[in-house]
DNA sequence: GATAGTTACGGTAGTCGTAACTATC
DNA sequence: GATAGTTACGACTACCGTAACTATC
């Protein structure tokens, strides 16, 4: 047995059990993974595919096993040489963080200043996306880290961890007549045309079902990807934004005012997204203290081993 | 890189940092051990050993993490051959089983005789010895599964799962004054000579600490390491037993008499402990479900995942 | 000087790629 | 007949073991 049959069969696994393709992919030749495969499946005397002839057509029961297996030894060898890059520039490398603009227009600066002030040989890469785009990134090793709201829990690879909470609050014009609604209440935002977040971004879920829990339809007029689009568009009159309240800065944006509705949707968690079996460099346990300072690396640690173990092993 | 290097590293590492004595356990040459180990470490970056000249006298950081990993990888290595095993002998196999004598006598044989009526095709294994005993069969692979109940906790390879709680009561002659006391208390039992487990095994602790609570010093005359042994010499007139309850049987043992002491003593919790890394048979989890209903497979696994993060790595 | 580890070198085994062949859809 | 996989074979690599050498205690 051995790294390269192993790299094979979750290869093949992976490319819809084409071994051709597979071999493609590995940059070899298709009849050696062919072979490979035989002798690894001879040498632990169960058959890892299903056969129809000479088509593989499935995976066998103990395969999706020894897949799981050799996905985690396949990980390990990565991580093996992750920790000698760790050793040998330490303080330097890359640190690659995926996601969405409100965070990485409102939230991050002032961790990335403090980041790169302590580590000022990593070279940061900021990715943006939407939340399920940001997560793919992490899992396809593209990116590091994830940092997202709609925290999508259905990715048995990736480790979320709860960072903070935030709500949400109304902007409008400085002179509009919501800002001066005291206590602000749903009918009164559903009066006017509403400018928020694209459904596929933010929190959407929380505020749809705050106004559907009170009879409410609201008259969402346009939806847009970031904040600060869509506080463009609140400038122009076109109506009311609903954004996170920390995407409001009473010094920055001028002609402009919030009216807090933390009362009135249920807030959302922001996450932290690692993948599971990746070892991580000191920096990034580094990053993500300073991000979130609940989350110091024995926390991250225990977080990865334990919770989300998938039911299907 | 290869398995054989990790093997080699490993080894050498568990060995005492000496490559000849590695190549030995390895039946190989140590030239041999030595070049494979330096090609990883070129491979990898970074010395895993610390050389004074030729001599290594330790490991490096990096190294520790390193080893670490190997030792992961070394044991899916394993797993996969596990995997395979079980399928292709779908309930036949070995299941190994290292306890302590109470368990072994009064608490399994029911566990057993219903699990060898449901695999018949499994061989058995039980071994006894002490609890570091018992534990160190389990990490050395001797054995599967371990039952114990003083259980050692430092163990961080060895995942223990909770599966009953159990307290002591008083043996004496059938005529002994003592089984007529109610409530039993402390000062009382502390009246006569007592024969009790040897210190190295169960639940001793929780003894002495009641004891000492209440100023007393319990006259031991004799200690065991079996409650049969116990009750021979209880039976003889030597003095009276403080042993697990369900050592006692009322119809096997004749001449014999027993008052609980539950209330005296702090409970004992019998633990089942398997090894971190090590992929389980069907059979295995069956058993392990046998002996405590409540530990099914899906519990037994986030067990293994979580928890007892070493706070090392 | 004894013990421990590295360098040197030859034999062997096993992996990889090309080419020819075979089976499935 | 096109696509997908296996068998066959030759080249090459790399691992292993012996032997000689070198450094540490």
């Amino acid at each position: 047995m051995n790294f390269q049959q192993l790299r094979y069969i979750v290869e093949v696994d992976r490319n819809g059990l084409n071994v051709s393709e597979a071999a493609e992919t590995l940059f070899t030749s298709q009849p050696g993974v062919s072979k490979q495969i035989r002798a690894l499946e001879e040498e632990l005397g169960v058959a890892i595919f299903v056969r129809h002839g000479k088509r593989i057509v499935d995976v066998t029961e103990p395969g999706r096993e020894m897949l799981n297996i050799a996905r985690r030894v396949l990980a390990d060898a990565d991580n093996l040489h992750r920790v000698g890059e760790e050793f040998r520039n330490e303080g330097q490398g890359r640190l690659s963080i995926a996601t969405t603009h409100t965070q990485a227009r409102y939230k991050l600066p002032k961790v990335i200043a403090e980041f790169t002030r302590r580590y000022p040989k990593v070279r940061l890469e900021l990715h943006q996306g939407s939340p399920s785009q940001v997560c793919d990134m992490v899992l396809s090793g593209d990116a590091d880290l994830v940092i997202a709201t709609e925290a999508i829990s259905d990715y048995p690879d990736l480790v979320m961890l709860p960072c903070y909470q935030w709500n949400r609050g109304v902007v409008a014009p400085s002179d509009h007549p919501i800002l001066k609604a005291r206590p602000l209440s749903l009918e009164e935002i559903a009066r006017w045309p509403i400018i928020t977040y694209d459904s596929a971004f933010t929190g959407r879920g929380q505020m749809n079902k705050a106004f559907l829990g009170r009879g409410l339809k609201p008259n969402v007029v346009l939806t847009a990807i970031d904040s600060d689009v869509i506080k463009t568009y609140v400038r122009m009159g076109l109506g009311i934004g609903i954004v996170a309240s920390m995407a409001f800065d009473p010094l920055m944006d001028k002609g402009l005012g919030m009216n807090d509705a933390g009362h009135l949707f249920e807030s959302s968690t922001t996450r932290i997204g690692i993948r599971r079996n990746v070892w991580l460099r000191g920096y990034i346990y580094a990053f993500v203290e300073l991000f979130a300072p609940a989350l110091n690396r024995h926390v991250v640690e225990a977080a990865r081993a334990g919770g989300g173990t998938d039911p299907g092993l």
